[in-house]
DNA sequence: CTAGGTGCAAATAATTTGCAGAGGC
DNA sequence: GCCTCTGCAAATTATTTGCACCTAG
């Protein structure tokens, strides 16, 4: 699991005016070939381990540098001194904690982001970065059953990426196919075709990409979850599904729909996308993100030209939305309680 | 703001087997005098003032007591060493923590935690403790305003606690109110006028408790949240008078309704009431917590009569509910996606 | 009188720093 | 040759401990 593969830009992250060192890479590597999270001393053992020569002191600055570079990050357990966690090719995350064998889980929650940023927003407060740890006992303690090796992230992450992006596929797919019946303009008709269908042709990529990644490890379904995101387990369109069904839906509120079901998912997978380094998982958002983004633009220019053709052919005015259903309340409400 | 009333029961709190020491009270009053996150040594310096003789280690062996005996709480800001707040009158909260002035603001997020259940349920990880904390600059450094002194959390926790309990009760008298136009069977209208009437009757308690916090602190409204919580800013009963909306909600639904609503209300209710000391915030969530709980069991009767006596007049057979509404399959969803 | 409580000084533990010598560019 | 890196030992910081003495119950 561990990839001892060559980390391409070592140099470009180097810090101006550093020189290259045969025992700095000698430690960077050795911490790069360590999973988990490394205390100093850990290190330190590591080191001496390849080079009785290397002193502690060497270790504390390399750490340092490797901080400063983005190679490594300084996690906090609350034990008194600080472990140090693979940056590259690692989103921020968050942490649970087993009090017992002092293991830590990862895992990442786009909701406990979203809910942070909304806390920080009502306090006018500009927030750098968050920690998010839960202290506890792991089920490998609790139960006194074997603890089941973790797969790395990277991979968890980019599964749970394929996953997010297969079910809002999916969900787009039907989204579409509903708007195609529902949609009375025949221009707006051909478009929602026309998404329709590119739904399908992408899903089918996304599930090749995804069989492609359980041949790196067979066991990759049956490994937790790693990114929590509530919205999209049914695919981010499911909700806009709904509200397709509820009657006095026109084409403008499909418009409107699609807009904001596209958005939410461009945003999504935009977060991650750039959050997360150079990787699978970023690559698979990054182009899903792109992809939403024109289909929201697509959207965005047809809604307001039908407004316009409507307007031109003496159809009813319609500025703003005449009609919210129980979603756009809730949404409405939800977004003024969180202040 | 810094109370200096007695604290009634630090003998009762006192480990069994401990002696009374005058150096070790004025220790424990110093830190209690004091507002926000003292380090050891902050406190050192504080006592040093009161009495030149009492030594470091006595500090330090006092806070460790204070800790255990749950007076204080330990937090780790990351800053290498450790911070102790009040645990007296004080839940368990969360920070948003400036690294430019070096202060720490408390909040509450009920949505937070539910989340962070949900994702150590999901690792099958037992909880003792979260932590959740917000790195990055305050309002007042990053505008240069002047940092509004912040009122004690305690008077904000029961300022929240009180305008989420006269929201629920507002929500929940437009509830049945809707319910009792709305049911056919007259022992069930009975049944919703009289908890209209209930909810009347308290929303009028509530609303002289809420006035009188305010004569407490005439800047209360004014500050900022401290308990986050979505559902509640239109009252736990607004997404079930929506449901009501809908057509096709027959006796039966309703009551459902009403039996999910006051459930997730006397959830929340419950949750905080007993994590908060002895304070004005616990005591309206509890009684808030008792109240829904009696609302709860009563529905339950009722519904099982209903049932029964419907089944018994030949009515229509209903065992599960034959048709969920939008929002029960977006609840349903909801749930197997935290997973 | 005796189990804690307290002061003092020394110990520990994690991490940093001063300084002189080594090594890459 | 210059500037950075490194080792070593000493310093620093936060916290704990051993031990003799003190004090409340």
């Amino acid at each position: 699991m561990a990839s001892t593969a060559a980390i391409p830009d070592l140099d470009r992250l180097r810090p101006a005016g550093t020189k290259r060192s045969s025992k700095r890479d000698l430690i960077v590597n050795v911490f790069l070939k360590q999973e988990g999270h490394l205390s100093a001393d850990d290190l330190v053992v590591l080191i001496k381990r390849a080079d009785q020569r290397i002193s502690r002191a060497t270790v504390y600055r390399t750490l340092q540098w490797m901080e400063e570079a983005g190679i490594a990050r300084k996690v906090d357990f609350g034990e008194g001194r600080f472990r140090f966690e693979h940056s590259y090719r690692h989103p921020r995350h968050f942490h649970l904690i087993c009090k017992t064998c002092n293991r830590s889980y990862e895992f990442l929650s786009s909701d406990i982001e979203s809910l942070v940023e909304e806390v920080a927003a009502a306090r006018a407060f500009t927030a750098r970065q968050s920690v998010v740890q839960i202290y506890g006992t792991c089920d490998a303690c609790s139960t006194g059953h074997a603890p089941e090796e973790s797969s790395n992230s990277e991979l968890l992450f980019a599964r749970d990426a394929l996953r997010i992006a297969i079910a809002t596929e999916r969900s787009g797919m039907e989204f579409y196919g509903r708007g195609v019946k529902l949609v009375k303009d025949p221009r707006a008709r051909e478009i929602f075709r026309k998404l329709a269908t590119e739904e399908v042709h992408h899903l089918t990529t996304l599930e090749a990409r995804y069989e492609e990644l359980l041949r790196q490890d067979p066991l990759l379904e049956s490994r937790p979850t790693f990114l929590f995101f509530k919205g999209a387990a049914n695919g981010l369109f499911a909700a806009g599904t709904d509200q397709l069904r509820r009657d006095g839906v026109d084409d403008l509120e499909a418009y409107r729909i699609g807009i904001r079901c596209e958005r939410g998912s461009h945003r999504f997978f935009k977060r991650y996308g750039e959050r997360f380094e150079d990787s699978e998982g970023k690559q698979v958002f990054l182009e899903f993100a792109e992809e939403e983004r024109e289909h929201l633009e697509l959207l965005i220019r047809e809604y307001r030209a039908l407004v316009k053709r409507q307007r031109d052919t003496g159809h009813k005015p319609l500025g703003a939305p005449k009609r919210q259903g129980a979603g756009g309340r809730a949404k409405a409400r939800a977004r003024a309680a969180s202040r």
